[in-house]
DNA sequence: CGCTACGTTGAGAACAATCAACCCCGGTGG
DNA sequence: CCACCGGGGTTGATTGTTCTCAACGTAGCG
């Protein structure tokens, strides 16, 4: 694994794209008319508990490549997505880049122990997230013990999946990963109540071999070869038909 | 990838493979007297609260490789390392293994959920662990919100170093992973009291290169290469001198 | 004393990285 | 209008790090 150095990304070199804004709530919309509320921690929250919330929060709108957060920064928001997708990595001194997850709707982060962000966050592709202050979000934890556990159980449930993506990047080969990835993608599609099967891929050959451990070229070189196997086939917008599911799980897993 | 050497037990484990079996907590020593508190969930508790932690909790004792519970096993417990180390993995079909993490005194595992647990956990070397029944710990975090808090506080944690895993396994190649593995060895460690220079490498060769995404053969030859580099030095008992620390903190984080 | 697990080293192969060329597309400015 | 540019993607040739296969050394233990 050679040391490839990065030329794209650092936090404000293109476009002089320069940190988000956030807004107060749109009046129209406050947490009890969210539309991915059932996916998130807010789901455990009573209405008169939302509005508590409501009264804390603030909306981050971000462009495609829009650094929400970088990598040291003090932590002193927490994010909710609620359309979009952010990507979450951490980098080498040199460039190299790991992105270490990519976060949809209902989607939280910004948890942290030490008072910085551990990891950078920025938009793939345009985003909206919700925004609350860490210390006032910790003061409603206290008094929601469950608003907490339901964070408890989402925190548990990241840590699976890091364990799913750590047997993914040093153990499988470059078509393991490329089709774990896209099963991924479908599944999170169904979670949020989409097809699932032309599944969207909203995301650049770099930033996949970044998150799988590869190189853009492998990657391309990688749905090359399933396209022509016939396990996939591409479809306009970005999309991609998951046309033999079975062989395709069974690549994915090892078999 | 096969399975893991076993020494001798007593005549009921005869295989080495059996499932350890847990004894109610020694009288003389209950959690108020835990000489790892201060490190687990447990440091939260006041001693009124401690003395139902020790209501529910049993011990289980592990020799060098035995199982303390199987990936897809139901995950009726959740654990505290009080002594030794456990290892935590993830196999594909074909026997590739990857380990997810090393637990030491302090550390705690068995969260999930789903009712099953979602990775296998083994001792490295003899451990001893506390055992607590999941229903039950649930309980009483319903009662001690503080302790749900310091587990959440516990479980971002342990997202952070899963990250750090992540850019290890995608990004760094051999050298670098070993350096990082050992200063990991080395500052938990520091933060168990002991004293991190000559750090204690109880692992395999096989173990190191499944945590790390390489062979065997592959750690073998790094470790070669770093002793003859001036960079480390091997001293009995399986410690490792860290000569040069500077160009060793250097190595690992890719300069 | 011989077994087995563990570790080391060597030779060669293989998979993915690197370096490089090229295509397509959309945006922009001459 | 069109030439140019830059990002993104694909493909080819070659390199190189790590894996694989194999042999051998050592230590602990029955």
């Amino acid at each position: 694994m050679g040391k490839q150095a990065r030329t794209a990304f650092s936090a404000q070199d293109m476009n002089g794209l320069a940190k988000a804004v956030a807004r107060p709530m749109p009046a129209g919309s406050p947490c009890g008319a969210c539309p991915v509320r059932h996916l998130t921690v807010c789901a455990v929250l009573d209405p008169e508990e939302l509005l508590q919330l409501t009264a804390i929060v603030s909306n981050v709108e971000l462009s495609a490549g829009q650094p929400l957060f970088d990598e040291g920064e003090p932590a002193v928001h927490v994010f909710n997505v609620t359309a979009g997708a952010i990507r979450v990595y951490k980098l080498l001194p040199d460039g190299r880049r790991q992105i270490t997850g990519f976060l949809f709707a209902g989607d939280f982060l910004g948890l942290a122990v030490t008072d910085v962000y551990a990891y950078g966050a920025e938009a793939v592709i345009p985003a909206v997230l919700c925004r609350f202050p860490r210390r006032k979000l910790e003061g409603l934890m206290a008094r929601f013990p469950k608003m907490e556990s339901r964070l408890l159980g989402m925190a548990s449930n990241e840590l699976v999946i890091a364990q799913e993506q750590m047997l993914l990047l040093g153990r499988k080969n470059a078509k393991e990963k490329v089709v774990s990835f896209l099963l991924m993608l479908s599944r999170r599609e169904v979670q949020r109540g989409q097809p699932g099967d032309p599944v969207a891929v909203p995301i650049t050959r770099a930033d996949i071999g970044d998150y799988l451990g590869l190189t853009t070229e492998t990657v391309s070189r990688t749905f090359t070869r399933l396209k022509n196997s016939g396990l996939i086939s591409m479809q306009p917008g970005g999309r991609v038909r998951l046309v033999d599911r079975e062989a395709l799980n069974d690549l994915a897993e090892g078999f």
